[in-house]
RNA sequence: GGGUCGGUGCCCGAGUGGUUAAUGGGGGCGGACUGUAAAUCCGCUGGCUCUGCCUACGUUGGUUCAAAUCCAACCCGGCCCA
């Protein structure tokens, strides 16, 4: 029995992965059988709302649960609201920063808001968002002890993280074991089928199986996406790497950042971003990878958009034309206190992280107004008036039209 | 609970009384180069409307003209013992 190839797809790894028509061995078999009972499966996907952005890594996650909401089944999300606050131990080097109460739901929030365009949130029944504080903030502590009875020493320690850090002679709170144990017994809080995540999260999604089967359930299917490289090419996309691509960001800036990727990365992003078949790519590796930032700033931001960024994109890296390109962002002078020395309106404008650093990009002869270099970190502009209109530029690929 | 070693800037890691935001590496940001990138070379890498002023070496006090460096208490961690 085969899988389809929606499902099939950029897939790492699926366990069990049985060939025969077991339905608990098998998942094609799993799939038939839904289908032969009318019944939608139960695909499991957690997010822990720890911070408030969602990003490309995350997104390829979400495409496939949408093929399985468009294929008929239902997507369960679950909002780790409780489980944030311990946080993953997985692939962390140290134990992670709580998060309090308050933080947890206000990004929840914003994830879900910014999943509307990745998953359908209309159909009936293709979609149930829970909540893990429903059922593991009051879990008693029999119950939790059960739960601990579970798992051992050993097996804990035999994860990667944990035992790169036990190595290390660094530390690991307790809690941190409770974190596979919780996220497993989420999938017996939702009787799921299937649990979606990266490979990073084989050991957790394990420890699902062991706790449906130890409740009696039938244990879920761990289907695995890889890791999606950062824009550096080569670690995982995260936030505390600043390698990201955020689903929020302008159009102009992803497919920019997209158009440097490294080549390596290329297929990976196609395979995994889009509905392209990476064969059908250019060959030139530069086209390649145009076509590929292309498609992928279509996925998140639609056709046109994506081709006027791309026209963008080249007019500014041109240089001389960006004063003339209507792509330049606009920054208000508003808030700028003049007069205003030029360090000073960096930062102020935004460009620049502080003024400190402003003053040496200036130095080190980053900065061009209207193309022409500044040299002088104080030198001063006495009104807004004089820069209306002007382009700020720092190093090849940032630029500000200013308006007063 | 006892012994012992340790807590330095984004990270790692030197430094052990005295120009100086504090050696070096990584990362990041800029510049040159290239097909963008990577590689390589060079510069920068606490903050502030700034040519000076602030805040920094776990925390809080103390000694001193002067402390990341000495002392005390406390907090946190590793290892060993109980």
């Amino acid at each position: 029995m085969a899988l389809p190839r929606w499902l099939e797809r950029g897939m790492a790894d699926l366990f069990p992965a049985g060939e025969t028509d077991d339905a608990d061995q098998s998942l094609a078999a799993r799939l038939a059988e839904a289908e032969a009972a009318a019944r939608p499966l139960r695909v499991k996907f957690g997010i822990d709302p720890t911070g408030s952005d969602i990003h490309l890594g995350h997104s390829i996650m979400f495409r496939k649960l949408r093929a399985f909401q468009d294929a008929g089944h239902t997507a369960v999300l679950i909002v780790g609201d409780f489980t944030a606050r311990i946080g993953d131990p997985t692939g962390q080097s140290a134990t992670r920063v709580q998060l309090d109460g308050k933080a947890v739901e206000a990004n929840a929030r914003t994830y879900l808001d910014q999943l509307r365009s990745l998953l359908d949130f209309d159909t009936p029944g293709r979609l149930e968002v829970r909540r893990n504080s429903d059922w593991l903030a009051d879990l008693d502590l029999p119950r939790l002890i059960d739960l601990l009875g579970t798992a051992t020493v050993g097996q804990m320690l035999a994860k990667d993280d944990f035992s790169s850090r036990h190595g290390d002679g660094k530390p690991i709170a307790l809690h941190e074991f409770l974190y596979p144990l919780l996220q497993g017994y989420d999938s017996v809080a939702v009787n799921a089928d299937v649990e979606l995540g990266g490979t990073d999260q084989t050991f957790n999604i394990a420890m699902g199986r062991d706790l449906q089967r130890h409740f009696r359930q039938r244990p879920q299917f761990g289907l695995l996406l890889p890791i999606l490289p950062g824009t550096d090419g080569v670690r995982k996309m995260s936030k505390s790497l600043g390698n990201t691509v955020g689903l929020r960001e302008a159009p102009l800036i992803t497919y920019s950042k997209l158009e440097k990727l490294p080549d390596a990365a290329v297929v990976p992003y196609v395979t995994l971003l889009t509905d392209l078949d990476p064969a059908d790519l250019p060959r030139d590796p530069r086209q390649k990878q145009r076509a590929m930032a292309l498609a992928v700033t279509a996925s998140l931001h639609g056709a046109e958009a994506a081709h006027r960024a791309q026209a963008d994109a080249a007019t500014l890296v041109s240089g001389a034309s960006a004063t003339e390109s209507a792509a330049v962002p606009a920054a208000s002078l508003a808030t700028v206190n003049f007069p205003a020395k030029a360090f000073y309106l960096l930062s102020a404008v935004g460009l620049c992280g502080s003024s400190s650093d402003a003053s040496r990009q200036i130095r080190g002869g980053a900065v061009r107004l209207d193309g022409d270099k500044l040299t002088d970190p104080h030198q001063c502009f006495t009104a807004a008036a004089d820069l209306d209109g002007r382009v700020l530029q720092l190093g090849k690929t940032k630029f500000l039209r200013l308006l007063a």
